[in-house]
Formats: structure tokens, C-alpha cells, sequence
DNA sequence: TTTGTCAGGTTGTCAGACAAGTTACCCACC
DNA sequence: GGTGGGTAACTTGTCTGACAACCTGACAAA
């Protein structure tokens, strides 16, 4: 197995990063103006078409705002326009444990109301993917699709649609880390199973529209996802 | 007062949000190649420099991807390297009350996790804010700063940097939301002395570490929060 | 079957030019 | 002296044409 070999990046990929890191360090402040493009290409010795480029993506990011005849300025407050996770300067150590908090955060309010307001359609949406997981349990398959799944129908069911879209959000993030549980070394260690019964908690909690339980049975499923993670 | 005259969007901003719309309708499936950028130049009557601007961005946002030589494709996972608030088809009615959802979700597990992680720097730093408000309150001037401050500086004690980070992507998406507390009629009503007095517990209950009280604070905050906002 | 070569197509970069819009200065005018 | 308008310089937006770097598929040679 050989390692990837490092492709050059692309020049306008260095322009956007080494501007944008101008500006989260404050060398360019919030509402001054950015050099114009004439002098960011003699600068960097580029065409201007790569720094337009560049500036096309910090325009595209929230960092930058520019004006024809004007000129480009940081923007007031540069990035707020999306959240990422990977904020460039994450050490992989406490990461995950900080994301599963948030993760946690947002699902637990996601199933209490899911509890409140979900639809008999919700209850059917998240009984098949279950079956789903039972199936790949079964089959000693993979289930890690259903498994996502499932968390995404529960979030639907939560009838807020920032919360479904943030679920979803994290969840991608996330596939990588379910895997564990489905591994070859997960399942002879029982760790679907475990996690198919949390399911089958969540989903009887929010069937019979119990907010309290549905928040509990979230809390407990995620914080024993963690140990299943080796988290904590 | 007039009205805002209609600026013609730029080229690069139209053929983008051209494409970003084809590649959520699922016209352009994920993984598949889009037209080449000549295709695409002459498709849209506009010259290639304008046609790869937009892709730069649909680049930056996660949308798509492109290899020197083969082609632009579309993202597997279009456009979830980053988490929006305004998904575009946003209508304003029930939106209000989601986003406050999602942040009691949030803002209450930070409170939560403050109390039990709070160093005295943090109290100190909540301290300040909470004393700024409170002279705000007694020169009748605007304390929205202080008060959004104020819920960073929570956020900050629960030393998790996503969910920092997360509470400040909210809560720069409502700084407008929290003026009518401090506005004149908000004045008038004792709206800033409710909000300061909920603070104060919040902060107590943080700073004896209690994270049930700190929890139970930040919830009755927030939902006092919305009642004053006129929500729900 | 495998390997080397090549041609065509595609994105990345460059250079120069003009259009559209902004800013600041100067000067005539009141 | 202050005001207003005009103008010139500058900046971003767009266009055009060209070449370099790279990928893909087809074909010939071993």
C-alpha cells in the first residue's frame, strides 16, 4: 500500500487559503479593503484571474464582500455566514467527544420532539429502517445506512426542519464513526444488538408520545454509541 | 424612505445559482459530470471566465468537484460541508420558532456543560457582561451587545469549541431578533429587567456548578425569550 | 495480454482589453 | 468661502484568445 502522492495545489486554492487566513488572524480587519487584485496578483505572483478566483470563494464562504468600482472588503463578520465543522485548526484528540456533546445536544431535543409531533407516516418511516437494521443484524450484514437512516427519520419526525437539516448535517460526518459498531469486530462483540435494543427504546418512547422517555432513551443510546466508539 | 433599487446580480452569481438549483433538483445527479465549461459558457451566453467563477463557488460551497483534465463533477454529498440557516426556500412563518428550537436545544446543553466545567476566568467574563447589561438597563441605552456577549461568554465556559462555535453561528443570526427587547417599547414594558433578572440565575446556577439549575435557567430564559419576541 | 504512444478533449493559468461603477479632486459658479 | 458639477483615475466585472497541465480512450507494438 503506498502512500497518496501530494498533488500541487491548485494556485488559486493557496491565494483563497493563505487571504483567508489573513483575515481570521486579523491582518486584514473586518470592513477594511483588501488590496486590490492588480496588486494581489503582483503580490503573489499570479494572474489575475486566479485571485479573482480566490476571491470568488472567500465571496462564496461569507469572508469577503466586494463592490464593482469599489473594491473587495472583509466582510463585517467574516465566516458567519455557515458553520463548518472543520474549523482548520481541529487536533484529532478531544474532536470527537466535543462532537458527539453537540450531536447529543441537538438529537435528544430532536427525539423529545419527535415524541410531541410525529405522524403515524414518522412511526412508519422509522419502523422499516429498524426492520432494516434487524435484517442486516440477521444477515451479519452491514447496517450502517439504516442505521443513519433511522437518526435522519427521527429528526424528520421532529417537524423542525433546522433541526432535521442540522441532523442530517452531523450525520455525515458521522458515517465513518458508525462503522465500528457493524464491523466484524463489533458484531462478535454483540454491539449491533445492543444498539438495535436502544433503538427499539427510542422508537417506543416517541411511539407513545412520551417526551421524557423519548429524551432519556436518546441520551442513553448516544452515550452508549460513544462507549461502543471507545469515546470517553 | 425609498425603496431598494433592484441591482442586476452579477453574471457569475446568476449561472451559479442556476447550476446550485439543477444540482439540488437532482438534474445534475451526484457524482455525475457536468457540462464542460465551454458547453456551459455558450449554454448561458456568457464567456468561460464568468462560467468558472461560478463553479469556484459551487467548489467552495461543497456542491461540486473538479479535476484538471477530466472534468467538473457533481459532489456525492452535494453541498453538506457546511451548514446554512437560510436554505433558500425559507418561509418566515413558523421559522422564528424552529431556529429558537434548535438554539434552546444548543444554548442549554452549553449551559449545562458550563456548570460543570466553568473556570473563573469564565465567570469573570460573564460577570462583566452581566454588568454592562445592567448598566445599559440604568442609562436606559442598548444593551443587545452585552446581552449577546453575554450568551457567548456561556458558551465559551462550556469549553467545547463546536458548540462555542455553533452558539455564535446562531447568534449572530439573531442579534436583530433580541433588539425588541431593548427597544423603547421593550423598555416600557420592563422586558430588559425580565431578561437581566433571568441571567442572573442562569449565572448563579452556573457558578455553583449546578447543571440541572443551569440547564433549568437557560431553558426558562429562552422561552421567556421567544414570549417576549412574541413567538409561540 | 500487456505496454507504449498518441490524439483529442478538459480544466488551470496567463495576458490584454474594454465595460461598468466608484471615488476623489479640481474648478467654475454662486 | 461654500457649493455643485464634471472629470480623471482607479477598481471590479466581463470578454477573448492562447497555451500549459492533465485525463481518457483508442490504437499499435511487443
Amino acid at each position: 500500500m503506498l502512500s497518496q502522492i501530494a498533488r500541487p495545489a491548485r494556485l488559486s486554492d493557496e491565494v483563497s487559503r493563505a487571504l483567508e487566513q489573513r483575515i481570521r488572524s486579523a491582518e486584514y480587519r473586518p470592513g477594511s479593503q483588501l488590496p486590490t487584485e492588480k496588486q494581489l496578483s503582483v503580490a503573489f505572483g499570479v494572474s489575475r484571474a486566479v485571485v479573482r478566483e480566490a476571491v470568488a470563494r472567500l465571496k462564496a464562504e461569507g469572508y469577503v464582500e466586494t463592490r464593482q468600482g469599489a473594491g473587495a472588503y472583509v466582510a463585517v463578520r467574516p465566516g458567519l455566514s455557515s458553520f463548518k465543522l472543520i474549523a482548520g485548526n481541529g487536533q484529532a484528540g478531544d474532536d470527537i467527544r466535543h462532537i458527539f456533546e453537540l450531536r447529543t445536544a441537538v438529537e435528544t431535543t430532536a427525539a423529545g420532539l419527535a415524541a410531541a409531533r410525529h405522524t403515524p407516516e414518522d412511526l412508519k418511516a422509522m419502523r422499516r429502517e429498524l426492520d432494516r437494521m434487524s435484517g442486516a443484524i440477521r444477515t451479519a450484514a452491514d447496517g450502517t445506512d439504516a442505521d443513519d437512516a433511522f437518526h435522519r427519520t427521527v429528526a424528520a419526525a421532529s417537524h423542525n426542519p433546522y433541526i432535521r437539516r442540522f441532523v442530517e448535517f452531523l450525520g455525515h460526518h458521522f458515517s465513518d464513526s458508525r462503522r465500528p459498531t457493524w464491523s466484524e469486530a463489533g458484531r462478535a462483540a454483540g454491539k449491533p444488538h445492543a444498539a438495535q435494543a436502544e433503538h427499539e427504546r427510542l422508537y417506543a418512547a416517541i411511539a407513545r408520545g412520551s417526551v421524557r422517555a423519548a429524551r432519556a432513551a436518546a441520551i442513553a443510546h448516544l452515550s452508549n454509541s460513544a462507549k461502543r466508539l471507545g469515546i470517553k
